[in-house]
DNA sequence: GCCAACGTTGGC
DNA sequence: GCCAACGTTGGC
């Protein structure tokens, strides 16, 4: 089992948009990034952990929990031409781009802000809080997963 | 809104 | 294959 941070700028998709969809469940598409494609495909599996991010916003802040209910899948929004992130080298013979399904576990008591990540032993170690720092889906230790569930007092984060 | 950092593109 | 130009991200 491995655990994840996701990115999301709350003003386009936020946590509240992921709750509410049925079985809280989305997929997490338009990743236009290599690296992070790469984790999408090969690394992410069911059960794993999510930290979910809200980023881009006034107040930046890991504030929830999430649980991958699929792996790798290709992309369907980079084979339509409707879609923003409709790329035409696509096709379903070589997707490039992949997807994950997350599903909604619940809302941090205390959502962690930058701050607050700063000051935590393991928390500061985290790659979101790097300068430049872009990648969309990036990994987290479990330290750092039992450190953000503990400050918030989370034993079994399915409950 | 500013701007630094980064990934990608494209001319050569 | 280099590298400048460009677009995007994302904190502040």
């Amino acid at each position: 089992m491995k655990y994840w941070l996701m990115k999301s700028e709350p003003s386009c998709f936020s946590l509240d948009d992921l709750k509410n969809l049925p079985q809280g469940t989305d997929h997490w598409d338009g990743v236009r990034n290599y690296q992070a494609r790469n984790l999408l495909r090969d690394e992410i599996k069911v059960g794993d952990g999510v930290l979910f991010y809200h980023s881009n916003c006034p107040e930046p802040a890991i504030v929830g929990l999430a649980q991958v209910v699929r792996e790798g899948y290709p992309d369907h929004t980079a084979l339509d031409p409707r879609e923003k992130h409709f790329d035409p080298r696509a096709s379903d013979d070589r997707p490039i781009w992949y997807v994950v399904d997350i599903q909604y576990l619940c809302h941090l008591p205390h959502p962690l802000n930058r701050d607050d990540l700063r000051q935590h032993p393991f928390l500061s170690e985290m790659g979101v809080l790097r300068k430049g720092n872009r990648l969309s889906v990036q990994p987290v230790t479990e330290a750092q997963w039992l450190e953000v569930l503990s400050i918030n007092g989370i034993v079994d984060p399915e409950k």
